[in-house]
DNA sequence: TACGATTTGTGATATTTGTCACAAAACCTG
DNA sequence: CAGGTTTTGTGACAAATATCACAAATCGTA
């Protein structure tokens, strides 16, 4: 037996699946109380829902309001990765396959590809592969494996073998940390093991970083300079000897 | 020569990459402007951007205010998907491993796993796991492999063979189609190696449909009925003789 | 620098949304 | 069905947001 309660909440969840937001006047008339009561609904179940303006959103849409400071340290560095993406899409080249690694920097790389391009896109991480699904030129392959939420990335030993059937043309990776001597290192030890093997297997592979990474060192080391064809940052590509 | 306000817009689309909702009030501190000229910006920009209550959103988030009905009339079906999952989730027990199928049915089933159970999910689709990586308690596994846009899934070699090194306790299985005499069938063909294979390896499978589905024959035939555990509707769960 | 055109800021006002206290209704439980 | 408990609705009020008109600032161009 369900409480008259709990039967809003399902129901409210319902008509939220089907729309993005709900106007907290249409949720009273369609359940049938007054909007005190979705107010009250709404509030007893934070995980669930949220209050945006006067409409109900789903709880994941949003972050609970975090201040001020964080949208300016989100964007200082944006507009930098933003542009270092517009640099790297210069190698993307039509009918070819690409890597694009975990973090948020080669997110932006995504919205890049050329739409008259037909592409297919490896990638191992939640949001690279949501944004690229949603592109219709684009082939996306995912490599699977254990989630690790740090970096909204997969990694196991299957995802590795999954990149021993594909030909990656250019491989798009992304660092923490670049020190000059000893090379690109990450923050999460899961993502070397991708990193190196895609490296290995790639036909050339670019180092994508905003200039804030440069000179930084981070414990996971993955790679030293010289095995990328170039450092791609907001300022532009930067090209490597050949090994 | 990008004007003043372009540049404006540009960096608001930066910071709302960073979070998916930035108020108002932020917005203006940001980019040095007063809110009034924000809220003109984003009228100017519908395509982009969106407002709901005093914050600024990403347009996709949202649709723009369709009205009351819409909300009503939104899949009739998933009342009975949902009810279904209540049913299916008895069967989740802690600290165990449990798959779930890709469509639309199963997607409730994250929502009802317990808080308090620690739970290893395995899963194919982008919404299923994309719902699981939101579970504190639930550890995410993602079988790798082609996008297919049709179902949202992945799938390939390399998915299931990344299913023998899995310990699947209970797996939820979905269909398109129930049929008494042919069984179990779906409507896309590379998920019947997916399905086969989980149940092949699985302790225990359930299927999960909401009644609609019985009596449907769809292209893709994946298992007979006798292999299940249970089949589980929205009217409960019906258990089946063993084999 | 002077000019008109455009963009931006400010304050007043209207509307919407949020909060609260309290009364009415519904719901247990014996 | 009496008693207490919980849930729900209402209206008053506070706060936030939307809209508008107009003044100030900025820009482009002679």
């Amino acid at each position: 037996m369900v409480s008259r309660k709990t039967a809003r909440v399902i129901q409210l969840a319902d008509a939220l699946s089907g729309r993005r937001v709900l106007h907290l006047r249409d949720a009273a008339a369609l359940l049938g109380v007054s909007e005190m009561t979705v107010r009250r609904d709404v509030a007893d179940n934070p995980g669930q829902f949220a209050f945006l303006g006067g409409h109900i959103v789903p709880a994941g849409e949003i972050e609970p309001d975090a201040p001020y400071e964080l949208a300016r340290e989100a964007d200082s560095h944006a507009a930098a990765k933003r542009e270092a993406c517009v640099h790297a899409a210069r190698r993307i080249r039509p009918d070819e396959t690409i890597f694009i690694d975990c973090g948020t920097t080669l997110e932006y790389l995504v919205d890049l590809i050329p739409e008259n391009y037909s592409i297919t896109a490896v990638c191992y991480s939640l949001n690279v592969a949501e944004k690229l699904t949603r592109k219709s030129n684009v082939r996306t392959v995912m490599l699977g494996g254990v989630y690790h939420p740090s970096s909204a990335s997969f990694s196991g030993n299957s995802g590795l073998e999954t990149l021993d059937s594909l030909g990656i043309n250019v491989a798009f990776l992304s660092a923490a940390g670049v020190d000059p001597g000893r090379g690109a290192t990450c923050v999460h030890f899961h993502e070397v093991s991708v990193k190196q093997k895609v490296i290995s297997l790639a036909r050339e592979s670019h180092l994508v970083v905003d200039l804030s990474k440069i000179g930084k060192l981070k414990p996971a080391f993955f790679a030293p300079i010289g095995v990328f064809r170039s450092i791609i940052t907001e300022e532009g590509e930067t090209q490597l000897p050949g090994l």
